[in-house]
DNA sequence: GTGAAAGCGCTAACAG
DNA sequence: CTGTTAGCGCTTTCAC
């Protein structure tokens, strides 16, 4: 072969096993076989195989191993929001997880519109994912996800639950971070409460409401529905959950963020009112994104352990896609409060 | 057919065109047209298929389609860090142009590792993306993103900016954002202006450093070396950079910080001495991300529209995969100086 | 240790 | 308007 036939092939990005059993004249089985590095084939034609796919600048193509395989060794992720950092970080822990399983990531993202989500995975689950790993949009039924069980598509749902779909689950015992954080606002010596942001739409809202009511009864505290600000978990919402809850006739000391999002609201609302986390109230967020450290003053939060997830879920859907009969799972990974200087005695 | 038929195929997830076909009697080709509502194909016959294709719940095989067309209709997306805000706002924005324009995003990241960086690219490329968006480790070479030009391959740099690729670009003009800081801290009186964060690795850093020293010659004012603080942009940067200035012997009155994340460290440097920005001190940061407003004291920064950046790539990108002879292209986009409160007279 | 051949599910000519 | 045919690039028996 002339080096400008190979130039030439190069250039139109059209080397093949085809082209390379050619050149080399063994067959295309031989090539697959040594470019997977198989025990089958002699060492000295591997060599010459692998040097000349080099050489000839051949890129392996997807595509048709995964029309052969039945494999794609993509994971399909399906996000409602990626710049939420708690999410971004959760999202960087599963890519890097997949990538060391040797699965690329094929993302997708909704908002929190059902509409979108509806679209976004019929679209996804067309790419053939080996499998997906959703957090779903508020709202979302079981319905909105039986055409992935039906087409038998392993899927792990991370952080965010919905009742009844039997597929496996990675999220934070939710009731648990609640009573983490409210048992330490009382123990300080606070006894009226707020909880801002969270709400009836999303597990974790509602995991997390539960969690507080209960976690003030278990202190014998009597429940306040005046001191509950429900509302998607934005720095938006705890900026202004916070002013609404300073403005009741009697007002809390301390507050409980359903995430770090809507504490870093609270946070900045508090100024606004002219009192600060730390001196004269107490936040406590949920979460622990890294910002959660940086703040002024650093936010006492109950830490989720969302890195965790991230590649816990990876993991969980690796291990089901090699093997789809497990049963169901449903890891809840335990919080932990992170007591930083945004508490203070009452 | 009966209706155990049916379910048997549901359930065995293997619903092809051929089975469609079988059923109704009719050729593979017809159904692929039918499912495409391409005109040429009756009404009526349209109809037969889409209502018994919903029925069995079939999925289109990208992956088949793709060996076929050579098209994919996936972007791969390389960024080196998406917890950052900036980068996950700007995939954010790229995802929804791709996803209105009916692509998907395959999704690889490498931190700042060129070693990752390249292997991420190359099994990115294996899944034959129509395109890439990268935003290149800090030190990534023209050698390294050779074997995508060679496969290609259409891409777009995004933010940073590898000199002498011949591939698009799209970014901030960083020279004239410098420039904009600098000259709404000489406005305020600053004459000793500090630059914080940014290292010569990266394309946004030399630029932002180039405008800071020419904004400052511009201005007569001299450039003191001792002023510089260099390091990869991050919060711990921010605040370790800021207190290192605040100990020389003439310490400066402001800083211009490489980007948002330094100046929030920068921002809790700050305080770390009992000095506060906006008070006694004048930090402007660079990007201008959501949460650049939410700091307290809100951030005066340079917007880098970084939302309009991910548009613009994907945009970009997608010119160029229909039309790929189109000559490189260099997007800047104008910087925009936000004041807000963290500046104050000297 | 290597080759021949079939086929994954789809699309694109081309014929009729 | 619909069918026939070929083939995209790979993997996988099964022979030899």
């Amino acid at each position: 072969m002339s080096i400008d036939e190979v130039v030439d092939r190069a250039d139109r990005g059209r080397v093949t096993l085809q082209v390379i059993a050619g050149k080399l004249d063994v067959s295309t089985a031989t090539v697959s076989l040594a470019l997977r590095d198989s025990p089958v084939v002699a060492e000295a034609t591997k060599a010459r195989v692998q040097a000349l796919a080099r050489e000839l600048g051949y890129i392996y193509n997807r595509s048709a191993a995964s029309l052969r395989t039945a494999r794609t060794n993509m994971i399909a992720v399906g996000f409602h929001d990626i710049t939420n950092p708690y999410f971004a970080e959760m999202l960087v822990a599963v890519e890097e997880t997949a990538a060391e399983a040797g699965r690329t990531i094929l993302l997708g993202t909704y908002a929190e519109s059902l509409e979108r989500q509806e679209r976004v995975l019929g679209t996804l689950k067309e790419y053939r994912p080996d499998g997906m790993i959703l957090c779903p949009a508020g709202g979302a039924t079981a319905e909105s996800l039986n055409h992935l069980t039906a087409a038998r598509i392993p899927v792990v749902q991370i952080s965010r639950e919905i009742d009844g779909v039997g597929l496996d689950f990675v999220g934070s015992d939710d009731e648990m971070g609640a009573d983490l954080a409210i048992g330490h606002l009382v123990d300080l010596g606070h006894t009226r409460i707020a909880m801002i942001g969270g709400n009836d739409a999303i597990s974790t809202g509602r995991a997390r409401h539960r969690g507080y009511r209960a976690a003030l009864q278990r202190r014998g505290l009597p429940f306040d529905p005046a001191l509950v600000y429900m509302d998607y978990g934005s720095r938006q919402t705890g900026l202004a959950g916070i002013q609404a809850v300073l403005d009741l006739p009697d007002p809390p000391t301390a507050a409980f963020c359903f995430n770090d999002l809507t504490a870093f609201g609270a946070l900045l609302g508090l100024r606004h009112r002219m009192r600060e986390a730390g001196v004269d109230f107490s936040i406590v967020g949920c979460d622990d994104v890294q910002e959660a450290a940086q703040w002024y003053p650093a936010l006492t939060t109950v830490r989720n352990h969302h890195a965790e997830m991230g590649r816990r879920a990876a993991e969980l859907l690796i291990e089901r896609i090699e093997n789809p009969d497990l049963p169901p799972r449903r890891v809840l990974i335990a919080p932990e409060l992170i007591v930083r200087a945004s508490t203070v005695k009452r």
